[in-house]
DNA sequence: GTCTATAGCTAGATAGAC
DNA sequence: GTCTATCTAGCTATAGAC
């Protein structure tokens, strides 16, 4: 269950904090120096390859948490489908502060390195496709239909946590979540 | 329905490009000055107010533009429903190049200078979420699932847009706008 | 492993010729 | 109105003391 990484937790969330705030491009080494109190020496001694590697393990660490919270919770046919939306969906709540934080996913798949990170980026969109489509095939839905569903979780999670933060209305996040979750139980 | 704009609608879409494709903070005057053919001085001497004037003349333009294909057509009551619908996912296909292109909206609303673009951003989606619900009124449905409907075609929009890019299957969204479309015109 | 100090470079922005 | 040439500030990244 220990995180394998070398870099400390603390560390790694002040560096998502920055990047899914400014992207990359706007997120300067002094000021992720500053956001993780450290001199911008320590950080290069943490990432001696510099801002990539520390975007690289931002998305690693995001990727993890995706993986562990949930598309491992969402292909656990031993829990109860309807448990296992419950828990994605508070999981999914947690991990964008209610609809008040943007996703680091969105804010690294644009600007001067984006290449580099569409590949990474890509997965963690895919293996929640594939969890939700597991989820919904339990629930009973069609091949067809739980596809659709799958996709229009990602699809909507990205967009309303868009739509939330320009008009700043953070509450048409949770709205949205509860329409995916009785969209799924519903027949 | 001449443009009030001093500036050259070419360079309006070349400097679109480049925004919508890296960012704000991602888009440097050499980029600029390169896509646009022109020096970086003769840059300045068109937007004497740099890069964020540039930045904004690109809203600007978007707005106009979204004001006159989408939200206005949505609003002109004198046209049958079907017909707008039909028109405005048309025109924002176009907009999007069928699921190829960004939305510059969402490109702005990140990074260094998005509190400067946030309200401007946020008056373009809320032209759309207001004309959509007109068209979904105009189509029976209640007030409530109407604005439903309108917030749900911004979110989609956006979230497909994502992921058709990061997962490279420009197709998703032409599907998307199919789905929309369906959804408006059935009970 | 963290720091101060700085190298080397590119960024946004300007000056002034034509 | 466009250009070449240049300024200064800030950038990423490194050197080396402790």
């Amino acid at each position: 269950m220990a995180l394998v990484k070398v870099t400390d937790d603390v560390v790694m969330e002040r560096l998502l904090t920055v990047f899914r705030t400014v992207g990359y491009d706007g997120a300067s080494m002094a000021q992720l120096a500053d956001a993780t109190g450290l001199q911008k020496a320590s950080l290069y001694h943490r990432f001696p390859d510099g801002k990539q590697a520390m975007a690289k393990a931002v998305l690693d660490y995001i990727a993890e948490l995706s993986q562990a919270e949930i598309v491992a919770v969402l292909l656990n046919t031993a829990l109860p489908p309807a448990d296992r939306l419950k828990m994605v969906l508070a999981a999914i709540n947690a991990l964008y502060g209610g609809g008040h934080l943007s996703c680091v996913l969105r804010a690294l798949s644009l600007g001067s390195a984006a290449p580099v990170f569409q590949e990474q980026i890509g997965a963690v969109f895919t293996g929640w496709i594939t969890g939700f489509t597991c989820l919904a095939l339990d629930l009973g839905k069609s091949e067809e239909v739980a596809t659709q569903l799958a996709q229009g979780v990602v699809v909507r999670v990205q967009g309303v946590l868009i739509l939330a933060q320009t008009l700043q209305q953070p509450q048409l996040f949770e709205q949205t979540l509860a329409a995916i979750e009785s969209e799924f139980l519903t027949y």
